[in-house]
DNA sequence: TCAAAAGTGTTAAGTTTACACCCATGA
DNA sequence: TCATGGGTGTAAACTTAACACTTTTGA
């Protein structure tokens, strides 16, 4: 950033102003959130982690999980504690979607807001603290009406993270350490919205290396049982092409 | 956003002054700066506006040219607003790359920054205002060492650009209305660092059909003449598939 | 007359898609 | 024994990449 617009700007300060209070103070502060899009996996279908608000403003009303940045922390780092104080979970995956800054985007104060997204396993997460929270597992295609700009979030948090993981090993972060093929294949059914044909898949798999087969069986979604797989980062960080 | 971080910040209000204050006032508000990063293409080449700065903080260093969100303005109209400043445009294709919000990025003062690229024509800005800003085209291959975070933020609009431009017809944005083809490759081999087959790239373009053949003859690039070519947007939104 | 950029098709290689049957097991 | 999901290969269609010569004209 640089201060030109101190020229343009009707509350522009005299040079001795601008030399005593230092160049930033002509200029207004803001409140800046983060929002977490929260993705999660289960049973053939994505779901988002949404708040059912008890507190204002909106009150009563679908929301994504969010809060304020605060002075000593970075944008990223918000967007982490914030995941953290509703789910538990550390080290979680999360990308930056964009920056919602309409003037009238909040109706309560003008607040910009920074957007990312998580992919968290659904079967791990801090039960409690979710249900604190009155936030709740919704199906993707069963949205509720949210607030603000929350859903144009969702869908570019959802474009986003289709893309991404067409292109790199994210999936894995929605999956067990150990999943099946059958599951692989169906999370990517349920984030491109498409069928996809299993010799085909396989045969991706298999060439990339780094989805590695190990020795457990699970036999809890078949009789036949199948083979638990694992996604090997150093062997994908050795050569790293992904395309699924 | 929500304020649910008003549970973990150890500077919390009561309820009683929540509900006085309203619920966002127990947080900081924080300066917003938007940076642009401005594309231009001549001779082969692509360039960026960058300023040598005449003015603090980092007097005499090179940076990109930026400005504070207002009040007023969304975040987009400030990227916006800044550009105009600079170059006298409007209507300029401009992309938001991402938000820059490390504690210290601007040693100054706390400022998150939210990055723009933006593509302009280079043959047509107001010389005097770029004078003015001590404004410089920069081949993007000899740039000079920039202040704060603007090195990361130039390589995230290279990237996003140059993925953009594949599959959107934005790289027009940087031609004159009338171009040749000979031009047209040219910036995407400058866009994509890499040369490209002639008759493959050509074949490509007329698949397309939305870069018309006017009858029109530019002499100045070869004693032979080139055609010179349009883009038609309305034959583009009719069938946009783009691939270059 | 020649240097310099404009313009033009075909073939091989690689990638993607379509497709159907047998296997192992628990109920 | 049979219903269920697990597991496997091949051929056709399509896409991408490689490649060289003729044209025009101003200097």
């Amino acid at each position: 950033m640089n201060q030109n617009n101190l020229i343009v700007n009707p509350n522009y300060l005299t040079m001795k102003e601008v030399q005593q209070k230092g160049c930033y103070s002509s200029n207004p502060t803001l409140y800046v959130s983060v929002d977490c899009i929260i993705f999660g996996f289960n049973e053939g279908e994505i779901s988002l982690l949404l708040l059912k608000r008890n507190f204002a403003p909106a009150m009563g009303e679908w929301s994504l999980m969010g809060g304020f940045v605060q002075k000593d922390e970075s944008v990223d780092e918000a967007a982490k504690r914030v995941l953290t104080e509703l789910t538990g979970l550390e080290n979680v995956y999360m990308e930056q979607v964009g920056t919602f800054g309409a003037v009238d985007r909040d109706p309560g104060e003008r607040v910009i807001s920074v957007a990312y997204y998580a992919l968290i396993n659904i079967n791990e997460y801090n039960r409690e603290l979710v249900q604190n929270h009155n936030a709740y597992w919704i199906n993707i295609h069963k949205l509720p009406s949210l607030i603000f700009d929350h859903p144009k979030m969702v869908n570019n948090a959802r474009e986003l993270m289709k893309q991404k993981a067409s292109i790199e090993p994210i999936g894995f972060n929605l999956l067990p350490r150990l999943f099946t093929l059958s599951q692989l294949q169906s999370l990517y059914e349920a984030i491109y919205g498409e069928p996809i044909d299993k010799r085909n898949f396989r045969k991706r798999v298999a060439d990339m290396g780094f989805i590695e087969k190990t020795d457990k069986i699970d036999k809890t979604g078949s009789k036949r049982g199948a083979a638990l797989y694992q996604f090997n980062s150093r062997a994908y960080h050795k050569d790293p092409k992904f395309k699924l």
